[in-house]
DNA sequence: GAGTTTGAAACT
DNA sequence: CAGTTTCAAACTC
């Protein structure tokens, strides 16, 4: 992105700029009255000067312009919107023209601060008045497109795609397409650029607001999608209206993903959907590596394009999409690829709740843009809508209907998945969320927005105080940050002498010191991480449903259950009643291997809001903010050894506390069962970063 | 929501 | 390494 070249407006280029797309575009968008107004550079001042820093930590500050923009865009859209709608449709007359000049240009005084002098009436100025709830609002928006937040406001790209001499509906081939698309989105890039010069943003203008770069800068990822990265069909060639947008973008943004990865990012192509971070600058597909899409487990972008869905699937995506907006944190965990740079730290509801990750089929079909024979099971299974159009006949895998109806539940169940991930938070107080304490900070996420806690260090802000702390930590135990819950390789004895296939093979490192929960509450991290004790434990009078450790066999349990007698009988054995049934629950749920061999880190708890049937999109209302995670880039090297089977290796002291001969397995089979439980995945790297014990 | 319980983490 | 303190989640009311 280049230097703003802010002189360059002359009447040659705007009338040049009036015939372009995005000038078509704004000129379409609102028929507001132009007006004059001093009153809104406060107000937008007072957006700039939110602070950002807790939100857009990113230095990615070279997008920022391409980030306002899209911002801008977002605001101007969804007022310009509302009085499109109002006034009805809009002739094309040279009078609106004009007055969508004036609007833009207005606008742009207005978001630009450029002329303190100007003034305008018209537009309400509450457009730029959504207090600090616009930072929050700030990277969500400018995730999806560049309508408005509701979808509902035709995106430019598709304005743009719609005056393209490009005819719609031509059987092209994919080589074709691929370079088609490429072209259109230089031409959506260009044509942004364009409009910015005729904007007039000055890049010292927008860099002097306080704070306002850092706000564009950590947007900027995001916002490339929208002019350059969104891909679009219209095989029909129609204006598809503007209230129900076919083109719906799902953005989940881990940002920052290293360099190293950088050009290592999936790019899928399958018909109408897209998975893909990038796409080959030459506009050819990336190599085919979905098998890490998900690993990495999160859609970094993911634009549907589905013109011919249906209007209620279209709602369905919609609505789902604004609860799944911008989940966003940086992940405070270092290990480098094949990690992806994110340690989810919870898998919650994963099969009862309805929500699961991508399942083979999802797989299949990103790999290979073939809805996968199973679909219809997969519908059946995930989806409450019919699987008439899906499934069926072999023929009809590469029916865009059925790939929409599949498109839909891929992307349902991938941001339910990163919506699990997504929902975790603290509530210290005094650690400032830098000790283990946080289940923030354990997990490798920066806090958010629904944290509770107090005096928070952990934020992406004190990104080096993070940094620095979470060394300090590792260099006291390398493995603090090592998930806790382990399973051995499969096939391989384990530790405690079981094989590995069973359930029960998972076990907690370090193991437990419960004394009186008797390993049936969450206060004992086997149980919470749904793994039965093992000799490691130090817990006394261990009922651990997923498994007793050694000694603690029925008898004991027996013991237990006099001595619980011996209590209030009733309370106690409603409450007993009541465990058997969460952890029976516990027990049912599992994580699908396909996530087991997912090659990231789940640290944390997951518990949160999903607890006790906690409503997801409930959560997610409360979580629509920035999911971060931190540069993994930044990890501290760690020798790679293979991957070597889990060496038994009991705690020399019963009352060590601490992990201090860590071994490892192989994370590739790091599976373990749980729900709204610590779910403490391994990378396999990192997993095998350590040396074997002998 | 406030208070209590619990056990991990941190500290000495 | 052991004992103690701190801490925040889990739990109860």
């Amino acid at each position: 992105m280049g230097t703003p070249e802010k002189t360059q407006i002359t009447p040659t280029s705007l009338s040049k700029f009036e015939d372009s797309p995005v000038f078509k575009y704004i000129d379409s968008l609102s028929p507001i009255e132009l007006g004059k107004s001093s009153q809104t550079n406060n107000d937008f001042n007072s957006l700039a000067c939110l602070s950002p820093s807790s939100l857009f930590p990113s230095p990615q500050i070279n997008c920022h312009r391409e980030s306002r923009f899209s911002v801008e865009r977002h605001h101007l859209s969804a007022d310009s919107n509302s009085r499109v709608l109002q006034n009805g449709n809009q002739s094309n007359t040279s009078e609106e023209a004009s007055k969508a000049v004036e609007q833009s240009d207005l606008y742009n005084e207005h978001l630009g601060c450029l002329d303190k002098d100007s003034s305008f009436k018209g537009i309400s100025c509450n457009i730029f008045d959504e207090k600090s709830d616009l930072a929050i609002e700030l990277p969500r928006t400018s995730n999806y497109n560049c309508g408005s937040p509701d979808g509902n406001l035709e995106p430019c790209y598709k304005l743009l795609k719609k005056t393209s001499p490009e005819v719609a509906g031509q059987e092209r081939s994919p080589f074709q397409r691929n370079r088609d698309e490429w072209q259109e989105r230089q031409r959506s890039f260009e044509s942004e650029r364009d409009l910015r010069k005729i904007r007039g943003i000055k890049l010292s203008e927008e860099s002097a607001g306080c704070g306002w770069v850092a706000i564009v800068s950590d947007v900027a990822d995001i916002l490339t999608v929208n002019s350059a990265n969104v891909i679009h069909e219209n095989t029909d060639g129609q204006d598809l209206g503007m209230e129900d947008s076919d083109t719906t973008s799902f953005i989940s943004n881990i940002p920052q993903i290293p360099l190293d990865n950088a050009n290592n990012l999936e790019n899928v192509e399958s018909g109408d959907l897209r998975v893909s971070r990038e796409q080959n600058e030459l506009g050819e597909p990336v190599t085919d590596q979905t098998s890490g899409i998900l690993s990495r487990c999160l859609v970094d972008k993911l634009v549907v394009s589905d013109s011919g869905l249906k209007n209620d699937d279209k709602m369905k995506f919609n609505q789902f999409s604004r609860q799944q907006r911008s989940i966003r944190r940086r992940c405070l965990v270092f290990e480098k690829s094949p990690g992806f740079g994110l340690h989810l730290t919870s898998l919650p509801n994963i099969s009862k709740g309805g929500q699961s990750p991508p399942n083979k089929s999802t797989l299949s079909f990103i790999k290979t843009g073939k809805v996968p024979c199973d679909s219809g099971a997969v519908v059946a299974e995930n989806s409450s809508e019919t699987p008439a159009t899906v499934g069926g006949d072999d023929a009809g895998h590469s029916t865009p209907e059925k790939k929409r109806h599949f498109i839909l539940i891929l992307c349902r169940q991938k941001f339910e998945f990163i919506e699990s991930a997504s929902c975790k938070r603290c509530n210290c107080k005094r650690s400032k969320c830098l000790k283990l304490y946080c289940d923030c900070f354990a997990a490798g996420l920066y806090c958010i927005e629904p944290c509770s806690c107090l005096d928070c260090f952990n934020k992406p802000i004190h990104e080096n105080v993070v940094l620095e702390t979470r060394k300090q930590i590792e260099s006291r135990n390398p493995q603090a940050f090592a998930p806790k819950v382990v399973r051995s390789t499969d096939g391989v004895l384990d530790s405690w002498g079981e094989t590995s296939n069973t359930p029960a093979s998972a076990r907690h490192k370090r193991g437990c010191n419960c004394k009186r929960s008797s390993c049936l509450k969450k206060y004992c991290e086997c149980f919470q991480g749904g793994v039965g004790c093992s000799p490691s434990c130090r817990c006394e009078g261990c009922k651990n449903s997923f498994g007793r450790k050694d000694g603690c066999d029925e008898s004991e349990h027996n013991e237990d259950g006099l001595e619980a007698s011996e209590q209030n009988a009733s309370d106690k054995n409603s409450h007993d009643n009541v465990i058997d049934k969460k952890t029976e629950e516990h027990r049912e749920l599992s994580v699908p291997s396909d996530i087991s061999r997912l090659p990231f880190a789940y640290r944390g708890k997951l518990t949160g809001s999903f607890q006790h049937g906690s409503d997801s999109s409930s959560c997610m209302s409360k979580f629509d903010s920035n999911l971060q995670a931190i540069p993994e880039n930044k990890t501290p090297e760690v020798p790679k050894h293979k991957c070597l089977p889990l060496v038994p290796k009991l705690n020399s002291s019963p009352n060590s506390k601490r992990v201090s001969s860590p071994h490892r397995e192989c994370a590739s089979t790091a599976a373990h069962r749980s729900r709204k439980l610590k779910l403490k995945f391994v990378p396999s790297i990192r997993s095998s970063s350590l040396p074997s014990e002998p």
